[in-house]
DNA sequence: TCATACAGTGACCGATCGTGCTTTTTTAGA
DNA sequence: TCTAAAAAAGCACGATCGGTCACTGTATGA
């Protein structure tokens, strides 16, 4: 049996368990909530998670992915270097203003959220942050031929992911419609800086 | 009479709800916890605090606080500009890094967790991180004389705190020793290239 | 078509949630 | 020291928490 309507249920679960941390964080979503939101009963839920946790494992491991999905979409398209991070940069960007519009990044949430608290959701997420760190240190290094040093291009990825950050605050809770022009500038700068 | 056993506990009460929220964040505090941990009952929480959302209130607010009292400590004694910029980034750093070492900055963590809760919470948090963004940018506008822009002050605050939220995920997340390191060299990168 | 593996329900568990209400213990001013 | 007020405990409440179990409908592969 190829468990066809399970598989489509269980995708719904995962998606409303993201939405919902993304909102109220990992540790206060409810069972209850979900089940209601995706039209279960809260048993019903049992028949696809383990346990709660197993299920946000899901929904981190899920949110990852279309995340990875969004930001490097067009990337691969693109010449290595500043083309493919200008574009990632702008992807980011609107990963959180426009995709998230509610609840924001489950990403950002998650690592202030889990970042003092062991546990399979922290370290699946650092992983995953980790390699996409590196993914990003590897675009800097090609920015210059011969290369930069690998410190400075960890520090340039350092800085990208700050103003990801800072934009994301900017935006979200001050709710200043600068915040893109501000991120975009710091960026701009840096890549001027970086690639010289 | 002038209640001074009442007050000693009130303070307990709220610095372990802030201590908690940093942690866990406020959607999953709890008063059992709480009281617990200050060697109180459940119902001896009411006597200080109307409901649960006053005490968080209260946390947050008190949380506030110590960050300025801490950033600013020996501000107010350097001359304006760069010099009291450079000390406030350096407390800055220190505040993740120490003052908070269980639980990070819990402005930090309510800044992400609040930013989609409208309600008392999400108003404080937003006025009084309004206030100190233009604290600092008064601060960059001592830089040059005559004075940059508006508008180049705000971008340099913003870059400022972007840098300040990279540190917290690099070195509690991450726990990357490095997050210090590329922080404050990105940091007077900026000042270098604003105060020109 | 038919048997069966799977999806989903509903009742229920002990624990804990935030919050009242009443009573007891502490504290501090006179 | 005595007393009034403050501080805290105790208890109970309805709701909800994550989770189990026995059961039923249904979709699917043979």
């Amino acid at each position: 049996m190829s468990m066809r309507k399970g598989e489509a249920t269980r995708a719904r679960i995962v998606a409303e368990t993201g939405r919902q941390a993304a909102i109220r964080g990992f540790g206060a979503v409810s069972l209850g909530d979900v089940a209601e939101a995706v039209g279960l009963s809260k048993s019903g839920l049992f028949k696809h998670f383990e346990s709660k946790e197993a299920m946000e494992l899901a929904a981190l491991d899920q949110g990852f992915d279309r995340f990875l999905a969004f930001n490097w979409a067009n990337a691969d398209e693109l010449p290595p270097g500043r083309p493919r991070l200008e574009a990632v940069f702008d992807n980011w960007l609107d990963w959180t203003e426009v995709e998230n519009a509610a609840g924001g990044c489950l990403i950002n949430q998650a690592a202030v959220e889990l970042d003092d608290q062991p546990g399979p959701l922290r370290d699946l997420l650092r992983m995953r942050i980790q390699r996409w760190r590196a993914r990003l240190k590897a675009e800097f290094l090609a920015l210059r031929d011969p290369p930069i040093s690998e410190t400075e291009a960890e520090q340039a990825a350092f800085q990208m992911k700050s103003f990801i950050l800072g934009h994301s605050e900017q935006r979200r809770l001050l709710d200043d419609e600068r915040a893109r022009a501000y991120a975009r500038a710091a960026f701009k700068a840096l890549l001027d800086r970086t690639q010289a």
